[in-house]
DNA sequence: CACGAAATCAATCAGCCGTTTGATACGATT
DNA sequence: AATCGTATCAAACGGCTGATTGATTTCGTG
């Protein structure tokens, strides 16, 4: 169905792009080349397009497999390098940017789509970096503490692509981009890592 | 004049909730009891209103001074606590919300209006926090590692309001909430401090 | 070729959009 | 009391919205 994969294509380009209230179905139909009665005889409606565009652009992006603990012979610290180093990827990324452009818009405006790319996509991604961390803390440790750690690590690594739109009208050099990656990582990585080891260490008064 | 002012109150609550697209200046000019010309009148159109709406609410979220390094005598450990304990103020907060909603559709759609937002509120917010971490670096790190410092640790704060909406969806206990704001907060500093410390210390391999 | 399902089309639907108009009411100044 | 600028009002503007209609074309299958 060459028109339906147009409308798609041209959709995710631009609900992307613009939103879904700042693009109009006669915007999609014409980028895609389809006429206007396209999108209802395809997906019956504009909602159901804007559903099947961002959990197809989630899937996606979710080709390069998360890395586990296992997969690094439950060194924690290695395993943590290589998440983090991972989601960096994912996160600051030169070319195609469309799933984290949907999943921003949807942090500002959530709609019913999101519940399903949480739990199909976004939950696995936080296990994984939640079983790292469970290991790199003391085993007494409770959830409250390990929920606040693994959110800090993602944090530092979300704020480049989430506020970026602030961070480029800041007058501060250097610009960091794609070129900065890996010094990224490697600061939030010890980040991470030192303060998770507190934990363990040093009584604190 | 109180016709203006309801309707900037009204406009600032639903612009927050639903976004500048999600609103109808008859949306507005309902909920503030006001004739549809009103806005026209008062603002000179929508988009103007809105310009006025976002800043307005910048100034009103910044009230409370902003921690300086001299403030704490020049201890950069102490200002860093001071920092970020008064920056989880701003970002997690019981009340209104406003200002943070705004600026989270800002970052997934920026409108001219941001442009002034950054220099006039963000920028000096920034410049607070880089002046403490500065003091926290060696006296020959470069800039380039003193932002992504920086952002880290406003990443750290950042990310409980900005992903609030996918945090909430994760089947994950405990709820974060105001209630754990001090903890989050003696994580996140001691995160920033190990991660600070690390980077005059012990020669890398 | 003939059939029927799938797909595409132009035209149109009712409804909402931001904005404008011109009339009317108010309240302070001369 | 007459006049003025300010403010509010109902009504209407052209234009765009998502969706639907019914006719037409396309194309695989018998």
């Amino acid at each position: 169905m060459p028109t339906r994969d147009a409308i798609l294509e041209s959709a995710t380009r631009l609900f992307a792009a613009h939103g879904l209230d700042g693009v109009s179905v006669r915007d999609i139909c014409a980028d895609a080349g389809a006429n206007v009665a396209a999108i209802n005889y395809h997906f019956n409606g504009k909602d159901r397009l804007y559903q099947e565009v961002f959990e197809r652009a989630y899937q996606a992006a979710h080709l390069e497999a998360i890395p586990q603990l296992e997969d690094h012979d439950s060194d924690a610290a290695v395993a943590l390098t290589a998440w983090i180093s991972w989601y960096l990827r994912r996160t600051i990324s030169a070319g195609d940017d469309t799933a984290s452009q949907l999943l921003l818009r949807e942090a500002a405006n959530p709609t019913t789509a999101l519940e399903g790319v949480v739990h199909a996509t976004l939950h696995p991604v936080y296990r994984s970096l939640e079983t790292i961390v469970s290991a790199l803390l003391p085993p007494s440790h409770d959830a409250r503490t390990r929920k606040i750690h693994c959110l800090s690590i993602i944090g530092q690594c979300l704020v480049h692509r989430v506020c970026r739109a602030m961070i480029d009208r800041l007058p501060v050099e250097p610009a960091l981009g794609i070129q900065d990656r890996e010094t990224i990582a490697t600061i939030v990585t010890r980040n991470a890592l030192a303060g998770l080891a507190q934990e363990s260490g040093e009584d604190r008064p």
